[in-house]
DNA sequence: CGGGTCGTAGTACCCCGGTACCACCCGCCG
DNA sequence: CGGCGGGTGGTACCGGGGTACTACGACCCG
């Protein structure tokens, strides 16, 4: 069962949000608050699984609510829903930990499907958004050269040592990896072998090692 | 009617996108492609709305496929879709101009939502990793304590006990640990164990990963 | 005093990971 | 044509890792 904060200055806007959330099973909404201030109070309280958050509300706004509630280090996760999407809102919202962002003209089924992905721990953003957000991406990632260059064993790998090295970074079994990549897990043994005599570890958890150190494995929380 | 190439080395899937995509209305496949070469130019013959395109193929692979694609300035827009979130992938894709990045154990509507949404001029990014993508951005864009501090499971662990899983984190042995420590190795397994499981990491595989992700372990060369 | 936490240590058991070795298929190239 | 590298697959073996459970001394605190 997913918990839901529904946050929102408007009565009738949280009288709908209920309304969906509680009549598919598997989401139940536990609480309302109708500005910043009672949303941080009852997050607290609470304990949510999902804040669905507005961004314009008087008195504390949604991200600065968003900030603090974040900033408890609770597993509450927030996902802001606004009419606006303007991009100074998306930014500040990210910025200030939140999980997801979407437009309050959302489809019911992609709110929910948000609310899911939210409480999984994964994030999401509104297609619309999405899209200006790839861009700026795009333009801020700097071309290629990501300092991960210059160690000869990481050239010494296939393409296919590669990913198994990086699958190795996920803390993935064999029998995981050969799931996820559709093979017997003789084949992942193989390749897991020929892996740690190329870049000279005993184990895979200097592979694990490895792997971070070159910039093969990211943060990853859970 | 949006129409759809597809785009994958494996005949078997490209059956089981047509059969997906045929099966709904409002969606056509119009054309299949086992390589990138020939994407790019059946992409130019036949401009569909939305080329569905997987990454690792032989030959030119699905990336310069995408550029290729996207550089002809047509109205084309490419999807990525692959087994595989690499990082290196996702940034490349986007680099490379694709309208978005999904995987492929989406569920079909999650595809098809992804679809839809390419196709309307929007952009998509798989749940899983838009936590990453919005972690960077968020890293990228000025300001902000990125709130990776103040993880509880950290807190719970003894001071003993945080020395140990660091010992785990430099990619230490059982007996090499009670070795530097002077311990028996019955004790270091009592001592694994009891972090394993504060932590909720399965093995000291994923101990490791969580002591990088925090901050407990550090690059160290050679 | 009793109770809690922490560090230490042990035994028994099972499974996964790693190694060694072999085998087949494919595409590429001399 | 033959050779070769890369990817895939198998068998057999064994040692370390992880779990479950128990135990005891040191220490602190009410």
């Amino acid at each position: 069962m997913t918990t839901v904060l529904v946050v929102d200055d408007q009565p009738l806007q949280r009288y709908g949000f209920r309304m969906l959330l509680d009549s598919v099973p598997g989401t139940e909404v536990v609480g309302e608050a109708a500005h910043g201030t009672e949303a941080v109070r009852k997050a607290a309280e609470l304990r949510p699984d999902v804040v669905l958050m507005d961004v314009r509300m008087p008195g504390m706004d949604g991200i600065e609510a968003t900030r603090r509630i974040v900033a408890t280090g609770g597993r509450s996760r927030v996902l802001v829903l606004t009419t606006f999407d303007l991009d100074e809102y998306v930014h500040a919202a990210l910025r200030a930990g939140a999980s997801g962002f979407l437009l309050k003209d959302a489809r019911p089924e992609e709110l929910l499907a948000g609310i899911r992905a939210v409480a999984a721990g994964d994030a999401v953003i509104a297609p619309a958004l999405t899209r200006r957000l790839l861009r700026e991406f795009a333009r801020l990632v700097p071309v290629g050269g990501d300092g991960s260059e210059g160690d000869p064993r990481l050239g010494a790998l296939t393409d296919r040592e590669r990913e198994i090295l990086v699958a190795i970074g996920r803390g993935w079994t064999n029998s995981e990896i050969a799931a996820r990549f559709v093979l017997s897990e003789s084949t992942v043994k193989t390749h897991v072998g020929r892996v740690l005599a190329k870049i000279g570890a005993r184990d895979r958890i200097q592979a694990v090692i490895f792997a971070y150190d070159h910039g093969l494995a990211r943060p990853q929380a859970g």
